[in-house]
RNA sequence: GGGCGCGUAGCUCAGCUGGAUAGAGUACCUGGCUACGAACCAGGCGGUCGCAGGUUCGACUCCUGCCGCGCCCA
């Protein structure tokens, strides 16, 4: 059910008739004051000024023309030209009736008929440096590509996930030689490398003062690009630990990453040689300065100067940019992608128009697949100075995420004192984790935001908590009727304003889904779903349900609407990655 | 120096292909629990949308030039 959709045929239909040209844009959106409908075209001002006529005469002949019988009980024509739309109550009863006993909540998914295909879409999100652990600055790319990915799923798209992980490089030799000396010294691997941070920051320190040490390092990178038996073990060995460190990172973050989605950098080792020769070859990269570069024309300057893409240093060592260019290949290849979606930090912007440009010319990425880079902004201070990774005041995610856990387990015991101790911790991980992604995921700006404890970790307001409890209070109320869910049917009428504003709302799911995934932003469906909740807050204080004296016909009609809310609460959160509860 | 992004209420942010009186949350103020759960609701306060021009019936939105901040490339 898209309302939009369905309003934008009709009044396009009505264009037509009123002898406006096929294809005008009927422009329809939704009204922001409630005297203005609930829906509004204006496409008209926009066809009548190409055409120098009277906008308002011929929004009248449109309007004429407009047969929205059933669904509106009244358009109106506005100001210049503007067509208010205001849906009829017993067509949007009717029409939440057909969602009723759907599972997908009446989003018609894709693949379902010919000219509606499914698409094949590769996600390239959290990637974290597997040298490294998971520190605050992955956890937008992990949450919103998740949140991406469940919802291109629930639309019916075939999702491939790629976490690009970051587990070759030269810092690996230094790391190499020192768990090296840690298992010389007969210390266990999960124990040397239980905390990554440290164990990076005593190589580091080796690797700069201590005499003999860098050239080992130097060494083993050597060694592990050539293939040494021994070196790769070693290697393997401090993945794997590294990769059980996210993974507990995911789990706790209800993120759907698994070892599975991995391919990392080092997974196309093999190719990188075989495209620089493809890209030799066709002539696209040439030998400068003893690099093999691309001169990207494309992108020149007033001056002719064209930037230069490396992808092979002067010594034979492979960059970011060789990979990336191999990743190409392999999604549009062996992957089979329709599109191609990247989740990375703004600041390799850059980079990726410039992969884009070079694997295109290349022929590594068809024209038909399509390459979304999609930034975002760096995490900030409080004092809006950036996080510096290197010099300490990281702050790891796990502890984040813990923090969030502890605040929010204070919150409830001292409004529910009666919990166990494992009512506690359930409720205060579901609650602690989906603040900390709500206050993220929320977020649209591309440019940097500030990271704050207290608006991250709050759970009053705009944040899940409240999301959370709006789905708790409907649960409560079915429980207090003693009414399954599971076979309640009932027949909705929309009487009061609160109402009709909800089914409204509930009606626009569809809209919702396909703007996150056109746009690749799930702050829509935040925004969405606290409207939501805020609309069912207010309903609740405006429409007894239980009480004594209510109509038994209305008390049904309220419990279908409740019903259906929660529905759209808990499968909303869900493609968030945030879960709810019973009781909270 | 070149490129990209950002400047909206005290603070954190929305604002959809240009639309009608620029919206939320928070903070602050006023009301509402013997009540279907007050992590809530109703209301109030708070803005020269960085500045200046331009495009037009209409600009937070598009164009140009400045100012400030950040990032990337050299």
């Amino acid at each position: 059910m898209n309302i939009k959709q369905l309003l934008s045929e009709k009044v396009s239909a009505a264009m037509v008739l009123a002898g406006l040209p096929e294809g005008t844009n009927p422009a329809v959106s939704l009204s922001n004051r409630p005297n203005f409908g609930d829906y509004q075209a204006n496409g008209v001002m926009g066809a009548a000024k190409k055409l120098k006529t009277n906008p308002r005469e011929l929004a009248t002949k449109v309007v004429e023309h407009l047969d929205l019988e059933g669904i509106a009980n009244n358009v109106e024509l506005a100001g210049p030209g503007f067509i208010n739309i205001h849906l009829d109550k017993a067509w949007l009863a009717a029409q939440l009736a057909k969602t009723a006993n759907d599972e997908k909540l009446g989003v018609t998914q894709r693949g379902a008929t010919q000219e509606n295909k499914s698409q094949t879409v590769v996600v390239d999100y959290s990637a974290p440096n597997l040298a490294k652990e998971m520190h605050v600055g992955h956890l937008r790319s992990t949450i919103i590509g998740d949140a991406v990915v469940r919802t291109l799923e629930f639309r019916g798209d075939k999702v491939i996930r790629q976490n690009h992980m970051g587990d070759w490089g030269t810092q690996f030799g230094m790391l190499l030689a020192h768990l090296s000396d840690k298992l010389n010294a007969n210390e266990v691997a999960e124990t040397a490398l239980s905390d990554l941070e440290n164990f990076y920051r005593e190589a580091k320190v080796r690797f700069d003062n201590e005499e003999g040490f860098a050239d080992r390092a130097r060494d083993y990178v050597v060694k592990l690009q050539g293939g040494d038996k021994d070196c790769l073990v070693l290697w393997k060995l401090f993945i794997d630990i590294s990769i059980a460190h996210s993974e507990d990172i995911y789990q706790k973050l209800n993120v759907t990453l698994t070892r599975d989605d991995i391919m990392g950098e080092s997974a196309y080792n093999s190719d990188l040689p075989v495209v620089v020769d493809e890209l030799m070859t066709k002539g696209i990269a040439e030998v400068s300065e003893g690099a093999k570069v691309v001169f990207i024309n494309e992108m020149a300057n007033k001056d002719g100067e064209a930037p230069v893409f490396i992808i092979q240093k002067t010594g034979g060592g492979y960059l970011y940019a060789t990979t990336d260019l191999s990743a190409c290949r392999y999604r549009a290849n062996e992957l089979k992608a329709d599109r191609i979606i990247i989740f990375t930090d703004a600041r390799q912007g850059l980079h990726f128009k410039q992969v884009e440009i070079v694997a295109r010319k290349a022929g590594l990425l068809p024209e038909h697949v399509a390459y979304d880079h999609c930034p975002f902004g760096m995490m900030m201070g409080d004092d809006g100075k950036p996080f510096k990774t290197r010099t300490g005041g990281t702050i790891k995610l796990a502890e984040l995420l813990d923090e969030a856990i502890v605040r929010a387990k204070a919150v409830i015991k001292e409004k529910n004192p009666d919990y166990s101790e494992d009512q506690l911790n359930e409720i205060a991980t579901k609650v602690g984790i989906g603040a900390v992604k709500f206050a993220d995921l929320s977020k649209n700006r591309t440019s940097d935001y500030i990271f704050n404890w207290k608006t991250m970790l709050s759970f009053e307001g705009a944040t899940a908590p409240y999301l959370q409890y709006a789905y708790s209070r409907i649960q409560s109320i079915f429980n207090k009727a003693q009414i399954e869910q599971a076979n309640f049917n009932a027949e909705i009428t929309i009487i009061e304003p609160q109402e009709k504003a909800l089914a409204l709302k509930l009606l626009q799911l569809e809209e919702v889904i396909d703007a996150v995934i056109s746009e690749s932003m799930p702050n829509l469906l935040c925004n969405y779903l606290y409207e939501l909740a805020s609309l069912y807050m207010s309903f609740y204080e405006a429409c007894p349900i239980l009480k004594e004296g209510i109509n038994d016909d209305i008390k049904q009609s309220r419990l279908a609407l409740c019903l259906n809310i929660s529905k759209t609460l808990k499968q909303g959160l869900d493609i968030l990655g945030i879960e709810v509860m019973e009781r909270m």
